[in-house]
DNA sequence: GTCTATATTTGGATAGAC
DNA sequence: GTCTATCCAAATATAGAC
């Protein structure tokens, strides 16, 4: 079963090349070096550059789902958010060079008049802000869908300007503000 | 002067286009066919790609100067600051179907190898960033910097959300939030 | 299943007439 | 200053030998 091996080099080699380079800069052939695989060989497992999307995302997406079930090992919700946002802080460095995975390639992706991968997209960025959602929800809390939104969106924005200025730091310090946050809404004042 | 014309024609062309498709999904054409001026005769006025896409962030920039040139109209910071909240939920559509004009660019740019362009534009986010921070300054509040960074990172993060999810009214209630979170900071409990 | 050679298309950029 | 025709490089995708 070697092809089975190839394949999973190259979906790793796309999530990663795809995240560092972006989608439109990316070469076939990029993607085909770094998996040590020749460039022809490439389309007797994917038959177009887009399927090698979407096995991209498909890793991001089993990425978040090893993380969160992670995460659901705490027994606290509120100790669960943190250890997310934590998770998040832990990855400034390459959010300083790269941006976050899935936000950069939504971003992207949204520039498509073509609808097939920025919907699958969404659905990535869902599924996290589904688990969010739960955990507030778990925590009694009011409106746990707009909290999440909050959490996410916070992550999405301090990755961007982390990533723009290049200043691992400001992660650091709006992962705390998070943090911060998190606590204000469950000391019941 | 017609020369001057069609420069500023291609200029706000490439602005418009490259928001809605995006640099590397751009081609001279469409920046061309939209400006209305023939292919061959954009490189009159526009040696390279990179030197249209250097005119669009300048309009960007452009556009941001007039923004809080206006802002600085109104004597209250705390007004100003919230007024740029409201501008930026009014512009929710757009946001929605391309997403922050700024914000997109910078994430397409900071992929290159090559770090001329995203220095750039990463020089277009300070001045955001440093007019908010005189707003947060004036107002007397301490760390204005890292207030800024939060300000400016919610509107990028709302913003992502917004277009990859194709949500408009996460732009509104985010935008609410961070109108009562400005409300908060300057409450003085 | 693997790999080389190549067909095809696209798009940035230039030459040169007007 | 304007515009057409074209060059050339790059990159997706395929053909077909092994």
């Amino acid at each position: 079963m070697r092809g089975v091996d190839k394949r999973r080099r190259l979906t790793a080699a796309a999530a990663q090349v795809l995240h560092r380079q972006g989608v439109e800069r990316t070469t076939i052939a990029d993607i085909a070096k770094t998996a040590d695989v020749p460039v022809g060989n490439v389309y007797y497992y994917f038959k177009t550059k887009d399927e090698l999307v979407q096995a991209a995302l498909s890793e991001h997406e089993g990425s978040l789902a090893e993380l969160t079930a992670e995460l659901d090992k705490l027994p606290d919700p509120l100790d669960r958010l943190k250890a997310l946002v934590e998770a998040w802080v832990s990855q400034r460095d390459t959010a300083a060079r790269y941006g976050c995975p899935t936000g950069t390639l939504a971003a992207e992706l949204d520039k498509r008049a073509d609808g097939t991968l920025d919907r699958e997209v969404g659905r990535v960025i869902r599924v996290l802000l589904d688990w969010a959602e739960d955990q507030f929800r778990a925590l009694g809390l009011p409106d746990p869908g707009d909290l999440a939104v909050t959490l996410v969106a916070g992550y999405q924005g301090m990755s961007l300007l982390t990533n723009a200025l290049r200043d691992p730091d400001i992660m650091t310090r709006e992962g705390d503000r998070l943090i911060r946050w998190l606590d204000t809404l469950t000391s019941g004042t």
